[in-house]
DNA sequence: CGAATCTTTGACAAGCATCAAGGGGTGTGG
DNA sequence: CCACACCCCTTGATGCTTGTCAAAGATTCG
């Protein structure tokens, strides 16, 4: 398997709450350290969250003791809405972040139509990572994913990424060894520069684009 | 690339429309030959459907000219509902099919706890495919297929394939060739059994089952 | 400064794609 | 009713991409 994705040090701490800006329902903002659960597999998937700041993963682990990672969510972006009424995914801070949570109860009755349009579009971003994962190669699932971040973190060309490689290869559907290469094949290319592993300067965003083939914009 | 999917001979007569029973809204039923295309890439996305008898393929073409399916459908299931206002997918019908078109622009007020739910379970599928196609192998993605296609067509352990390799292949992200050795080897062990290509019966499920891994249902 | 973790790089192997050719089933015409 | 043709499927040989195993370099934090 490829996966030994728990962080080594993770100080379990409870979560500090802080009352947020109202902005439709019942809701609450809390700060996560690195690697905290926001929420368990298996958990009542009864509330959606908003990223304030910082970054998440929601992953699944495998029965063969792999990873995969759904999707990443950067400030701003929604996410925690499932099928069920349990979390089949769970979700973990990536950095120090502060998450606003909404209660889904009482407030699904009035925002059923933002509710839907959350779902469409996650549903279209599973779609479009299903494209990336099934059709590309290596090193275009890296394009495609560092171009992809970078437009959600507001188009900087320099941007530091808040997974690690074991994160991104496992939500790449790939080793670790492969993003790595992949990554020095784009250093080697002068298609991007690393100040070092987790700082990104996109130096060739046309040729990088160039690379993702047909993929758009994904989770 | 690997696919060379369309049909060979395509009738394109005009669909027979049928008035269907009434469960919901508008709707009408419609017929479609096999090949012949349900709804558009590009076409407004207004409408939501539900096969009624035969089977559904929903897919994209790439602009490197390959082809990925995105989800097969057998009766009873719905299907057609996408993000934005217009077809990101094409439908085509995979045999003589009956399909019954559910209008959205009204309905749409009154269904939208349905909508969410579809497109949650939609968003689900999506990510089990993606757990397929990145974590699986080759052989494991074929026994998950026809385990997975067993169950949605009553559990029969006999059954006919309404798709061609090239459809599977193009769905499980191999070539078909690929699909073919795999079949062969399920064959070769006796885990199930070809009368013809398109004709499967299951002898082992629970080796069959055995070979999926972790994955539980898809689309 | 040193320990621990994360990342990079190299060598090798495995799985799947690609290229190529041969079988089998279905439909049409003789 | 048989024969031929077309399409779909299968099987084989070979090469490439990526995974696996191994070790060394870089970064962070105490």
């Amino acid at each position: 398997m490829q996966s030994k994705f728990m962080p080594a040090a993770q100080p379990w701490t409870s979560p500090t709450k802080i009352v947020g800006p109202q902005i439709g329902g019942a809701h609450i903002a809390v700060t996560y350290e690195r690697g905290q659960e926001i929420y368990a597999q298996g958990g009542s998937a009864d509330k959606c969250y908003r990223v304030s700041t910082g970054a998440v993963r929601v992953c699944r682990i495998l029965s063969n003791g792999g990873r995969q990672v759904v999707s990443f969510h950067v400030a701003g972006e929604m996410f925690g809405f499932e099928a069920g009424s349990q979390h089949r995914y769970f979700a973990e801070a990536l950095a120090l972040t502060r998450i606003v949570a909404f209660e889904q109860g009482l407030a699904q009755q009035r925002h059923l139509p933002e509710l839907l349009a959350l779902a469409l579009e996650a549903m279209e971003r599973a779609q479009e990572h299903l494209l990336l994962i099934g059709r590309q190669s290596a090193i275009e699932r890296v394009a495609t994913f560092l171009l992809d971040l970078c437009e959600r973190l507001g188009g900087t060309r320099q941007f530091r990424l808040a997974m690690s490689r074991q994160d991104i290869a496992d939500y790449l559907a790939l080793t670790i060894e492969t993003v790595s290469r992949a990554m020095s094949e784009l250093k080697e290319q002068s298609i991007i520069s690393l100040r070092h592993a987790r700082m990104v300067d996109i130096r060739k965003p046309d040729a990088l684009r160039s690379l993702c083939g047909h993929v758009a914009g994904l989770s």
